[in-house]
DNA sequence: CATGTACTGAGTGTATACAATTATACATGC
DNA sequence: GCATGTATAATTGTATACACTCAGTACATG
């Protein structure tokens, strides 16, 4: 996409930094490092076979990505999600999705609007076969066209930020396989209001579908993990 | 405030490289480095007078912040700003100013609640009198107060980081005398249904308060030195 | 003249050395 | 026993040296 982009893309996979951080950043996503728990510099270059200076590029950059926390002189610390903060990160993209739903119905182009109908078509299939891994995958994918289709490469930063962040509770909640159909189902409705063009429809439901997995999250207490 | 926040506060004001970040932070949103001019690490540690360590440090933050660009092996270049970036900044910020008046009315504070009428008392004041400066001021503390008051650190973070950004076009935008004093008839108007605890027309009133903020912005052709 | 190629220099990428700060352990005094 | 002080180790902060990349240029070649 134009090879722009501010954060995600940007930090090269092939520089040292750029390998450092992603890794770090997957580590954290997937539980390698626990919340709370000191990241040291010279022991992770050590593990990675790198010096320092890269690592801490990396840690500075994680900072601000909200994945790290770090104390001056002391050191960098993984960050604690709470409850709320999950609440919350729910409530702002339920916001900022709707918006971005709107501003597809405006933008998005020819290709985008195909994909995301397959998208929609290949989610019913594998709804029906029961097959959670393809489904996760596909949602990602869905909202992944959503933020490109916006044509706002500060909504896409903001809600790609979020998206990513969420992993870390995601991947404990997969999503229950009613859920998965009722999600599916939100995803054809949202797809049909911007091929109709409807921006206030869509951008609501996109905004509802947000609120309802939050809501689905809740009540299946699937992140007791994160309770302060 | 506790002491904890992501990005702000966190990049402590005593280290050098807190001290190289705030200072081309600044440069950038005074206008001192132009759009798209290169910054070099090791001409601007030498006019500061430290190594290019900290200086390579301060500039991967500020491309998280956006307002750098750093290509690979190339350097680092201010970004530019353009009229649709700025236009989809402000339709952000109307959701998120939204949520942030509506999460007041629940979490706000006896002390917050007064430092909000008072401020709207004050800058009640001053517009009669034409006081510019002290009404921008007054204007900043006003969401300040709300970015607190809203008790996410999510939102108060990214609402922060959207304004400061403004920055660099609100400072060619002084108001004008007529849009001050319709502005804060919309922040009394927020303060007083946030006193009330109605949460849906807090959310709405904030909301409207940044698209008439956006318009008169437009209206007056302010921002013409970012047109593409 | 056009094109390709090797060279060169400016600038970034990384490693490492050293300084400053903080944490830990232990001794000392009350 | 508890607080306080001090020495030492561990860790981060900063500076610097060296390696690598890339854009531009001069020059050779067709």
């Amino acid at each position: 996409m134009a090879g722009f982009d501010l954060a995600r893309e940007v930090s090269d996979k092939y520089s040292l930094r750029g390998m450092v951080f992603t890794k770090i950043r997957e580590d954290i996503l997937n539980g390698v490092y626990k919340e709370h728990e000191e990241l040291k510099e010279a022991k992770i270059g050590k593990e990675l076979g790198v010096s320092r200076t890269p690592v801490r590029e990396a840690l500075r950059q994680l900072e601000l990505e909200g994945l790290v926390q770090i104390i001056p002189n002391r050191g960098a610390f993984v960050t604690g999600i709470s409850a709320k903060d999950v609440q919350d990160i729910y409530m702002i993209r339920a916001r900022l999705e709707g918006l971005c739903a709107r501003w597809a119905c405006e933008f998005i182009t020819k290709e985008q609007m195909e994909a995301i109908e397959e998208n929609v078509y290949l989610a019913e299939f594998h709804s029906g076969k029961g097959h959670m891994e393809q489904l996760a995958e596909l949602d990602n994918q869905f909202h992944h066209i959503l933020y490109e289709a916006c044509n706002s490469k500060f909504l896409k930063h903001q809600l790609l930020d979020y998206h990513e962040y969420l992993l870390r509770v995601r991947r404990k909640a997969l999503g229950t396989q009613t859920r998965a159909t009722v999600s599916i189902k939100e995803h054809r409705a949202i797809m049909e209001a911007i091929r109709a063009g409807n921006a206030n429809l869509a951008e609501r439901l996109a905004s509802e579908h947000m609120t309802n997995a939050y809501e689905n999250l809740v009540q299946n207490g699937l992140y007791d993990v994160y309770k302060k």
